[in-house]
DNA sequence: TCTGGGGTCCTAGGACCC
DNA sequence: TCTGGGGTCCTAGGACCC
């Protein structure tokens, strides 16, 4: 047991987010299925209601599969404005509690309570007052995993919901993470999964008691960390809402684009967008990638660094045609997918003026940021 | 059944330099 | 004439997450 391990991590989240805020702003949609995502011919499902998981819908499934399996369910599109809001709610809720809390996404966090509460006993009843006051306050449910780590408290998050509470208590994590599956392991897809079950390694417990050098010859340092977490270990501190490493927007065409002019004319949008965000979050960039993907699902992205960080929308634009035109192997087949994003992202002089300005009342948190 | 959009992190190989 | 060793930077692809 490290001394990161005697920390009380919680994690919470959101009960079929999407859709259960639907159901909440639309009482005609309560208690019936609610599949949210997107609705064109390529779609697929964001988040399906627990009603409509009954039928077999659930996320990352086609839309055109959805429809079939639950052909009578009210399908919408995501509203991420709402979402957001409701999101924001809740966060302030556990930012009352603790200022160490870690978004994951609109529907998940983690929260440290380690200080707060010197005791299990006593974070338990903080995280359960947590649960409630999110009931109460945003009429929806969540499920709250309470542990020593941060993968032992989202495990915990997802063993009980919906509407969920479950502790991991150190003497007994064993007993709790042997019997799982080893693709419950935050960080085992289906690849990984599929590498190890080769390997004979189908449950957790299989993966505690494989030899180490074993794991780490086929896995490479993935297998050392997967021992680990195994083990019911994990040191990862609580993450700072770390500031984003790369801006991008990218398209999925409802049918196949085969102009050119018309491949060209997406590029420049998407590329726009991106500028535009770069420039409203004061933000120049020194790598622009486009990224191409064909009918067949085969995907190309190609990238290039620039000597100096821009954000001028007309440069970047440029520089994404270019990159599609030199670089990417352009087929008659036509295109499916179009991206265009930009990363080595760092703060514009701009900014830097408003930090500096700043510094007096908030240069530890911007030296922190 | 036919596969979104936004991200993060890791790996492997090549160019280049000393 | 057959080929060092290390370090850094860069690119492309892929696994994974929500």
């Amino acid at each position: 047991v490290t001394v990161l391990d005697t920390r009380r991590i919680a994690h919470l989240d959101m009960d079929a987010f999407f859709a259960a805020v639907e159901q909440l702003d639309d009482p005609a949609l309560r208690g019936k299925p609610v599949i949210v995502g997107g609705l064109g011919p390529r779609g697929v499902v964001a988040t399906a209601s627990y009603e409509a998981r009954t039928c077999g819908v659930g996320s990352a499934m086609p839309m055109a599969v959805a429809r079939r399996l639950c052909p009578h369910g009210n399908y919408l599109r995501p509203r991420f404005a709402r979402y957001k809001e409701i999101s924001d709610r809740v966060r302030s809720i556990l930012r009352s509690i603790t200022p160490m809390v870690e978004t994951i996404s609109l529907d998940e966090a983690f929260f440290d309570l380690s200080t707060r509460c010197p005791t299990f006993d006593l974070a338990e009843e903080t995280a359960r007052a947590v649960k409630t006051r999110v009931r109460v306050e945003t009429d929806l449910t969540c499920s709250v995993g309470l542990g020593p780590n941060r993968f032992l408290a989202k495990l915990g998050s997802e063993l009980d919901k919906p509407d969920g509470f479950c502790v991991i208590l150190p003497e007994g994590v064993r007993e709790v993470l042997d019997p799982l599956p080893v693709g419950r392991i935050w960080g085992v897809g289906q690849v990984t999964e599929r590498r190890l079950q080769g390997l004979g390694i189908l449950r957790v417990r299989d993966l505690r008691l494989t030899p180490a050098n074993l794991l780490e010859r086929e896995l490479g340092s993935m297998g050392r960390r997967l021992q680990q977490l195994a083990r019911g270990e994990d040191d990862t501190p609580m993450g700072r809402e770390a500031a984003a490493r790369s801006i991008s927007r990218e398209v999925t065409y409802s049918h196949d684009l085969t102009d050119l002019l018309e491949i060209e004319a997406e590029v420049r949008k998407l590329a726009a967008h991106v500028a535009d965000q770069l420039q409203r979050e004061h933000l120049l960039c020194r790598t622009v990638r486009i990224k191409v993907r064909f009918p067949d699902f085969r995907t190309h992205t190609r990238q290039l660094r620039l000597g100096v960080g821009v954000d001028a929308a007309g440069l970047i634009e440029q520089l994404a045609i270019h990159l599609l035109h030199d670089r990417i192997p352009l087929r008659d087949t036509g295109v499916r997918l179009i991206g265009v994003g930009v990363a080595d992202l760092s703060v514009s002089s701009a900014r830097q003026l408003s930090l500096f300005g700043g510094e007096k009342s908030h240069g530890r948190s911007a030296a922190a940021a």
